[in-house]
DNA sequence: CTAAAACCTGACTTTTGGGTCAAGTTTTTT
DNA sequence: AAAAAACTTGACCCAAAAGTCAGGTTTTAG
């Protein structure tokens, strides 16, 4: 079967992809995509009918990560777990998929206007579940009393933050690749702020 | 003198500001900034000669608020009050300004392509003077040993995720608009979490 | 080996949107 | 009140970028 066409295509997207995040889908220019890869533009339409739907598979080929990111929430149930490794896995994913995360970001800051509805749907859904957790452990007295779903915006963007403004992330660290120490350090820096700052700080090691 | 100029100057640059916070720069047409404020297209060329000089004049209409916001650091000498005022006077940017937000947002996110050098620069010094200063408050014993330029990424990704990601907490908010309890509550949550998870809940009230 | 299917691409058309301009109208100055 | 200055705008131009296609080559199936 035409292994040549799925290897192909994934090279086009992961080009879409990057020359998507860093100019944004209306400052992104199908030939620049067709060129970063040496390939001609009309090379580009015979594997994506259009910019649009070429878009569109970027989007949905970040879906999948996404969506595994709230698992924590789902696989303890004690905070100091779920906080510690929400937070590894958020920033692992910052790490793994920038750009993907920047065009992710760019809808989102623009009113996500080419999201399909059952995606919101489903991203919904899983806040509703993470926040109802957080909820029974500030309930049966587990960690302080903290608005569940501000508690949740604060660490999407924290952890987001180092894929979606890695220019200016390495702007003040004074480097030009944010390495795996920095990566390490934000890390950390947030798991000990979050977990002491709800109150889950002495409880459980590793 | 000429009022009307500049007035109008105004109105075109807010309208301007809010078609670039939605749409990003390439992706905002002269002509919608113009049909939103119902002036012909060549009347925006009349005030601005191009659309470069618009945009330039967008950011550069944000850098005052901007740059005041590091004020509490250099005001306070402990980290509690600095840090209650630096969050309070954050959100409180995001919520008076949500579309320049957005529009430095944007830049940031593409990595900065118009930013002028002096502004770069600016912000850089701002960082270090605010990082110093954290620094010095952990070496005098005021706050636990937190990494200072990690918990100001927090910090800035935390207040201004409630301007350039509002469609996102909107949508979990389940509201139309972000309401001044809204906002309110992310202060409140925020402060709590950041002031005890840097071990400086218990000292000073208000 | 050959025919069909899949793949490739240079050259083209079409659409979009930034920018211009000449011929006005209105406002200000003297 | 008249001349100058400031303002306004419909109609146009043009470059850039999306999208098409005919006629080629390569791969695969039988």
């Amino acid at each position: 079967m035409s292994r040549i066409r799925d290897q192909k295509k994934n090279v086009i997207l992961n080009a879409a992809c990057e020359e998507f995040a860093n100019n944004g889908y209306a400052g992104t220019k199908i030939v620049d995509i067709a060129n970063k890869i040496h390939l001609p533009k009309a090379n580009i339409y015979y594997y994506f009918e259009s910019k649009q739907v070429l878009y569109r598979h970027v989007l949905d080929s970040f879906i999948q990560p996404l969506l595994m990111a709230t698992a924590p929430f789902d696989q303890y149930d004690h905070p100091a777990e779920a906080l510690t490794d929400y937070i590894k896995l958020k920033i692992e994913i910052s790490k793994n998929h920038p750009n993907a995360s920047k065009v992710f970001a760019n809808e989102i800051l623009h009113g996500a206007p080419h999201f399909p509805a059952d995606i919101v749907e489903k991203l919904t859904q899983q806040t509703s579940r993470a926040t109802e957790k957080l909820q029974q452990w500030i309930d049966r007295g587990l960690m302080d009393d903290i608005n569940p779903l501000h508690l949740l915006f604060s660490l999407w963007a924290s952890t987001q933050t180092y894929a979606d403004f890695n220019w200016q992330i390495k702007l003040h660290l004074k480097t030009e690749r944010i390495s795996d120490q920095n990566y390490s350090d934000a890390t950390d820096t947030l798991i000990k702020v979050i977990l002491k700052g709800c109150g889950v700080a002495a409880q459980v090691a590793k």
